[in-house]
DNA sequence: GTCCTTGTGTGTGCTGGGTTGCAGAGCGGA
DNA sequence: TCCGCTCTGCAACCCAGCACACACAAGGAC
C-alpha cells in the first residue's frame, strides 16, 4: 500500500536486518513508540497515550525464544515492535501449523481481550525482537472500558475471522499450488514495503511457508522450484523474490 | 448447558421434529421470541428488549432457500429462530465447504458488525426456518452504540476465532477419522439436547457431514460405516446416534 | 580459511482420500 | 399402496502429498 516512493538501492549499510539489530542493541530514541502505529489505539489522542505508555514496559526477545506457550498461558496482551513472531500451534506428535506471521505493530494474544485467558497457541519470536506488554488490569480498565478501543478490537477479530475462514476454504478446496501461490502474494504485500519499488523480498524458509502453508517442507520446496523455474519468483536462501504477480494471481485461483 | 433435567420417552408426538412443524404453522404464541435467548441482548432489560422489538421483522424460509448470497449481500444482522441453517462457501468450480450449522437462538451475518458488508459466505436454509433481521440502521443504534452489547460482539467473535483456529490446525494435522469423530462429537453436543438423556440423535446427512469436515461424501460414508461396525455411532437416515463418547474422543485425538 | 549448522533440491515408495459409477434402501408424497 | 427421490454402501482406479533418505550448498562462527 504504502508507496513512499523512496529511491532503491541494493544493500545500504541500514538495510532491514542491520537496522533492526541496532534498534535492538542502542536504547530506544522516540518515547512513546510502542503504542504509536497501532492500530487499536487510533482514536487515542497523544495525552491518552502519554498517560497509558507510563505501565508499558518492554521486553526483548532472542530469535527462537518463546513469547508465550500452553504451559505459561497468557497474562497480557503483547504488541510486536520490532522483530518477527510467528504465532503457531502444535499437535502432541509434534507437528505444527503457523496461524501467522507477525510484522512490527502488530498485537497479539488478543484472545485474553474477550476472555479466552486459555487458548492452544504458542507465540515464538523468529528474529531477535522487542515486545511491549500490557497487563490485564492495563487492557481492562483502559481498552475494555473504552468504547472508541471496543469497537477497533472487534474490527481486529473480524478482519481474522474473514482470514481465518478464508484460509481454511483454501485449506479444504485448493491444490498446494495455489495455496503457495496466495500465500506469497498475502507475504509479499505484507513484509515491510521496504525501500525497493519493486522487489519486496520476503524473508522467510521453507520450511516456514510450509508450517504457514499446512504442507510439508518437501512438497514446498518442489512447488517453489516449479515457480522459480517458470520465472515467477526467484530464490535465495531464505529470501523470496516475486517476479510476475499476475501469473501466481492466476495460479492462487485454480481449483485443481 | 441448560440441563433442564427433563425426564425422558422414546418418540412422544412432540418430538423434535413435529414440534418445529407447529411452530412453523401456527402464530407465534410468545411474543418477543426473536431477541429472547440471544447471547448478545442477555444485558439488556426486557423494557429495551420491547422497545427494540417493533422494528424486527420477521422471515420464513423454506428448506433449500438462500438466506443471503454474494449476489445479495448482506444488509441486516439475521436471527435464527426456528429450524436451521448453514452457512458455507464455494469455489468458482462448484466444491462447498460448510463453515457452520446453526441451531435457533444463533446470530449470523456478524460480519456486518465490524463493517465487513461484503464476505464470501453464503446461507442456506437446511430446513423451514424463521429468521428475524436486524437493519444496519437498528445495528448501528442500538448495537454498536451499547456497551454491554458491544463487549458480547467481541466475546462471540473472540469464540470464532477460536473455532476457526482449532478447525484450521484439524483440517491441516488430522486424519479424517479424527476430524469425523471429533465433529460427531460437538454435534452431539450442539444438537438441541432434546428430551432422552443419553441419545442425543444428530440430525444430519452424510453429504452435509462431509461438507463440514473438507472430506468427500464417499470418504465420509466410509468413515462413518466404520465407526458404526465398530459400535461407536449408530446411523439411520439422516440422523446419527453417538454411542461411545469416550472412544470417539480417543480417535477425535489421533494425529494419523 | 575451515568447520558446522541450517536451508534446499531430489528421488522412491506408499497410502489416504479423491473420483467415478452404480445399486440397494428408506422415506415422503400422491 | 406405489412411485420417485434422496441417502447410503460399495468397488475399482488414480494421484497428490507424505515419510524417509541423501546430497549438497551457503552462511556463520572460530
Amino acid at each position: 500500500m504504502g508507496l513512499a516512493g523512496a529511491p532503491a538501492a541494493g544493500e545500504r549499510p541500514w538495510s532491514p536486518q542491520k537496522r533492526e539489530v541496532d534498534v535492538l542493541t542502542t536504547g530506544d530514541p522516540e518515547a512513546f513508540t510502542c503504542l504509536n502505529d497501532v492500530d487499536l489505539f487510533a482514536d487515542l489522542s497523544v495525552a491518552e497515550l502519554e498517560s497509558m505508555q507510563l505501565m508499558v514496559p518492554e521486553r526483548r526477545f532472542r530469535a527462537g525464544e518463546l513469547v508465550f506457550s500452553q504451559s505459561e498461558p497468557v497474562t497480557s496482551l503483547f504488541i510486536l515492535r520490532s522483530g518477527r513472531v510467528r504465532i503457531f500451534r502444535i499437535t502432541e506428535d509434534g507437528k505444527a501449523l503457523t496461524m501467522a506471521i507477525l510484522e512490527p505493530g502488530a498485537v497479539f494474544g488478543e484472545m485474553l481481550l474477550v476472555g479466552q485467558r486459555m487458548y492452544d497457541n504458542y507465540a515464538e519470536a523468529i528474529e531477535d525482537s522487542v515486545i511491549c506488554q500490557l497487563t490485564v488490569d492495563d487492557v481492562e480498565r483502559h481498552l475494555i472500558a473504552d468504547p472508541r478501543i471496543a469497537v477497533r478490537i472487534s474490527r481486529l477479530l473480524g478482519e481474522q475471522v474473514a482470514r481465518l475462514e478464508e484460509r481454511l476454504t483454501d485449506l479444504a478446496l485448493r491444490p498446494l499450488s495455489a495455496r503457495t501461490a496466495k500465500t506469497l502474494l498475502t507475504l509479499a504485500d505484507a513484509s515491510r514495503p521496504s525501500m525497493l519499488g519493486q522487489a519486496p523480498a520476503i524473508r522467510i524458509t521453507h520450511e516456514q511457508l510450509a508450517g504457514l502453508l499446512g504442507a510439508t517442507r518437501e512438497a514446498t520446496s518442489k512447488t517453489m522450484a516449479e515457480f522459480a523455474a517458470e520465472g515467477l519468483i526467484r530464490q535465495s536462501r531464505g529470501r523470496i523474490t516475486v517476479r510476475d504477480r499476475n501469473r501466481l494471481g492466476t495460479i492462487a485461483r485454480r481449483t485443481s
